[in-house]
DNA sequence: TTTTTATTGCAAGTAAATTGCATTAATATT
DNA sequence: AATATTAATGCAATTTACTTGCAATAAAAA
């Protein structure tokens, strides 16, 4: 069992430079189970820190692309960004107001897709990635409406 | 068995207007099995007619909300349409050039996702949509990099 | 410390999609 | 068939998420 790694030598390892805005939005991530947008983000770091818009964007960019962290786009056309944090999730998009939610694992989605999920990288030639979007109304949006 | 019916009816009965775009749009649509961006569409449209940009979009929408057609969004955020033809159709996204390819329903993929979207809706309350992502890179992309 | 090079921050630029509004043309009404 | 109603059009202008260029800065390597 490796340690789990700080933060610093997280971003290191990728061959990334450990700066202030690359530990601030990793850490920031860890933290949080639900995916944020970039926008979401900014203002949560800005309350502490400042740190520019485009620097984020780049750092939220070089973090995907070493996959120390998963993007998501929304139906909204906005991207979100999660730290994954343990096991495989799926999540729940709200229709109206976007917001992701991690569907509980015990739930009979993420199980059922688990084993698609497998049963299809077995069976299939070739590489490719597989996700799911499950849409719908959540609860607070469906109170309003 | 409900006779299929011609172009201008099936946009009437959806409550619009069956104009010389509206018309176009849902005939370049449903000879085409591969979803089309609005730029792709547009571009197809204007080799006969001629129909504004904003124009289209704007069917489009209609189209969607009314769910004549089908909206999907790819992963360079740009959305694409098409006319459901048949039965249920899963779609393979290249990573590179993000065109769509129907999956063959034959295939391993398809089967499986029409199983698990079964079981779900029948396990699972609420209302909600499931829709899976396929993605890879395609022949023509492979060979080029 | 010094050198190298990734990263930052600002301004400016893209591209898909949307909005406002006066005009036009489908459809409904007479 | 003529008129009234209202959805749909088309143009310009705007929005929004995101990208690019480039000089300045600050990590990491030497």
């Amino acid at each position: 069992m490796k340690p789990k790694l700080d933060w610093e030598s997280q971003i290191r390892e990728k061959g990334l430079r450990a700066t202030k805005a690359a530990v601030l939005v990793l850490k920031t991530l860890q933290q949080i189970k639900r995916p944020l947008s970039h926008d979401e983000l900014l203002e949560r770091l800005n309350q502490s820190s400042s740190i520019d818009t485009v620097t984020l964007y780049r750092v939220l960019d070089r973090f995907t692309q070493t996959s120390l962290i998963e993007r998501m786009l929304g139906s909204d056309r906005v991207s979100r960004y999660r730290y994954p944090q343990g096991d495989h999730h799926e999540f729940f998009e709200c229709d109206s107001c976007h917001q992701h939610f991690q569907l509980p694992r015990s739930s009979p989605l993420p199980i059922l897709l688990d084993q698609v999920s497998h049963q299809l990288k077995s069976q299939a030639s070739g590489e490719f990635a597989i996700s799911f979007n499950v849409q719908g109304t959540c609860r607070s949006c469906k109170i309003i409406s």
